[in-house]
RNA sequence: GGUCGCGUAGCUCAGCUGGAUAGAGCAUCUGCCUUCUAAGCAGACGGUCACAGGUUCGAAUCCUGUCGCGAUCACCA
């Protein structure tokens, strides 16, 4: 669709006639519901350039675009906004050449550009919740959505399997666990381990305030809390490679990973390539040292080791320890490293990480650019606002958390009683039934997340529950079912040729492989024109997505083109059509719009249902 | 305290690089299923776009300040 550049070449040349003037550019709009046009020409900015009365301007234009242009049929003029009436034959050839791409609205990955997209990221010692789905939903829609956009994608996460906090659960295991496993007690491996998390942490709360009892400063007894020290004489253990240690480490990580594997499934996430931090804990070293040498970093007089970043705004951050461990910091600048010694082709990265983590990838990321790296110029912190409920932050310690395990069920089953009441479905096998409460509850909940601007928080409240009316997954999961239903008619009812309605499914599309195309001389409902008008900026949608790093652009774009399609359905009837070219026309719109909401939906990484 | 982010209808959110009378959904109220799926459609009600200045022909949008909420400023991750 690039008629605005067919105009704003005309306008140009227009005016560079009328007024003598070369305009460096022409402002568009989509013209306003309450206006009669398809396109408004935003005359006010000509005026640095053009003297003279704005509605003058703007009418001279208009006549001279209306003659001289095929695509511009009428024009009306408001103030200092030029509305222009596109012809609907201009539409109805857009439509044929989008006609027999199923595809529409992505750009084949041909070669080039490739990034990698980190997302998740757990801890391995708690079961993942609705923070972590918040996490996931962004990074997997935005690695679809830069995909559709033309890049290469590497799904990647760095999981955190060492550390202090994996020790107090093993300690709490062999401590009390009696040989406890996931096959043993039928819980899902991060769900048990998750509870010796707890435990440890409830038995370390009761030490620390039976010493303080006694007579011991809460400080003192916070750092000396014999069950804490036992934990910390493990990881000690676990560095030196103590082989019991390191057994029970593999072992518990094991269910840990079977459980997360299980979560990841149901949600429908998935990576390309996972790195683990015990394994590039020590990668970063490295480069510290050849920091060292190139004046990047400095040495204190205890050995440790800062970068200055006073002259960026910053403070200084240390990158690594006196004792020579790694930080935090260290580790992610190897892995950086790493990844792209592993993925040469890569550009850069995205890290979806929360935004209470801003300070540090503002750091990292300025680090590598200091140490040369030319990708560093192409990291970008997808930053996104936490989940908090009614009752403030999750906690997992204290219990106040939304498991996302719970959370998929529970939505599951909130599709299973609205579809119930409604009963549309009783000809559906049992399996059939669980699988579209699935789709439904998962649609309702991914759509709920991922509808708002990755950057504002969300506030969850489990009382009210999710929507599965009016703005909301289901909401448009239905109206891609509608869809598939005229077209299963319009196949049954035979008067038409089912090659030009094939299946929802199936490649191939309808009015070419007929070996006809829409008659582009037909005339456009009001309804038609403004549907194919949402229909074309759809590719732009996708690339404005990729470039925000936003799948809330993808959906409030479905949601507008939806209901779009709801009022053109309830004021048009289209298999009742006695005009046998129109009814085509809007068998093959209703078609392609299906298409479009599953294309959009696909990158929000939400299924549609063929029936519901 | 320094830095960063957010503040739009009772609630949850849109509002692209500044453009026309600030839009949706939920909730409340009114109509519409003998016709393609009513998880729908059509309509009503609901706003000092936190506040105060500034830039501009034009500001919810850009700049400055104030207030409110949140995050962060660890040899934690």
């Amino acid at each position: 669709m690039d008629i605005q550049n067919v105009i704003s070449d005309k306008v140009r040349e227009v005016v560079a006639d009328l007024f003598k003037v070369d305009l460096p550019t022409v402002e568009f709009q989509p013209t306003r519901k309450d206006f009669e046009g398809d396109i408004t020409l935003v005359v006010f900015p000509m005026l640095r350039y053009v003297k003279g009365n704005p509605e003058k301007i703007g009418t001279e234009i208009g006549a001279r675009l209306r003659s001289e242009l095929n695509e511009v049929t009428d024009f009306n003029v408001i103030k200092g906004f030029l509305n222009l009436v596109i012809d609907d034959a201009y539409y109805l050839e857009f439509f044929n050449s989008i006609l027999e791409n199923p595809e529409y609205g992505y750009v084949s990955t041909a070669s080039g550009d490739a990034v990698m997209v980190e997302y998740s990221s757990p801890n391995t010692n708690k079961p993942l919740h609705l923070g972590h789905i918040r996490n996931n939903l962004l990074g997997y829609a935005v690695s679809e959505i830069l995909k559709a956009s033309g890049k290469k994608v590497y799904k990647t996460q760095i999981v955190n399997d060492r550390g202090i906090h994996i020790c107090k659960s093993m300690l709490a295991w062999k401590k009390w666990g009696n040989g406890e496993t996931p096959e043993r007690s039928g819980l899902k491996g991060d769900k048990l381990v998750g509870n010796y998390y707890v435990a440890f942490d409830k038995a370390y709360k009761e030490e620390v305030s039976d010493m303080v009892s006694s007579g011991i400063s809460r400080e003192k007894a916070e750092k000396e809390a014999p069950i804490l020290l036992e934990a910390q004489q493990m990881l000690r253990l676990w560095e030196s490679g103590d082989p019991e240690v390191v057994e029970l480490w593999k072992t518990m990580n094991s269910w840990v990973y079977d459980g997360f594997n299980e979560t990841y499934k149901n949600l429908g996430v998935d990576f390309d390539k996972l790195y683990y931090e015990s394994d590039t804990y020590l990668l970063g070293k490295d480069f510290v040292e050849e920091g060292l040498k190139k004046g990047v970093f400095f040495k204190k007089e205890d050995g440790s080791v800062w970068i200055d970043l006073t002259d960026e705004g910053l403070d200084e951050k240390i990158v690594l320890r006196a004792d020579g461990t790694a930080v935090y910091m260290t580790q992610d600048i190897g892995t950086a490293i790493q990844r792209v010694k592993d993925y040469p082709d890569i550009t850069g990265m995205v890290y979806t990480v929360g935004n209470e983590q801003d300070y540090h990838f503002k750091v990292l990321f300025l680090i590598l650019k200091k140490l040369g790296f030319s990708w560093a110029e192409q990291l970008y912190h997808l930053s996104y606002g936490m989940v908090d409920l009614p009752s403030g932050k999750m906690k997992s310690r204290e219990g106040t958390v939304v498991d996302a395990d719970d959370l998929m069920e529970d939505m599951a089953a909130t599709a299973e009683a609205i579809s119930k009441e409604l009963g549309k479905l009783d000809d559906y096998s049992e399996t059939e039934k669980q699988q579209l409460y699935r789709i439904i509850g998962l649609g309702a909940l991914k759509y709920y997340i991922l509808k708002v601007d990755p950057k504002k928080r969300i506030l969850f409240n489990p009382e009210e529950s999710v929507d599965f009316q009016g703005n909301t997954g289901p909401f448009i999961q239905y109206t891609y079912a509608r869809i598939q239903s005229i077209l299963r008619k319009a196949t049954d009812r035979g008067d038409v040729s089912s090659s030009v309605y094939p299946p929802a499914r199936s490649g191939t599309d309808g009015a070419k492989a007929f070996g006809r195309a829409i008659d582009t001389s037909l005339e456009l409902h009001p309804k038609e024109k403004e549907l194919l008008k949402q229909i074309g900026t759809f590719p732009e949608t996708v690339q404005l997505a990729a470039g925000n790093y936003s799948p809330a652009l993808i959906a409030n774009y479905t949601y507008d083109l939806v209901k779009e399609f709801n009022s053109f359905y309830q004021q048009v009837s289209i298999l009742g059509e006695t005009d046998e070219a129109k009814k085509i026309f809007r068998v093959l719109l209703s078609k392609k719009v299906g298409q479009v909401i599953q294309n959009a939906f696909g990158l929000l990484g939400i299924q549609v249902p063929d029936r519901m």
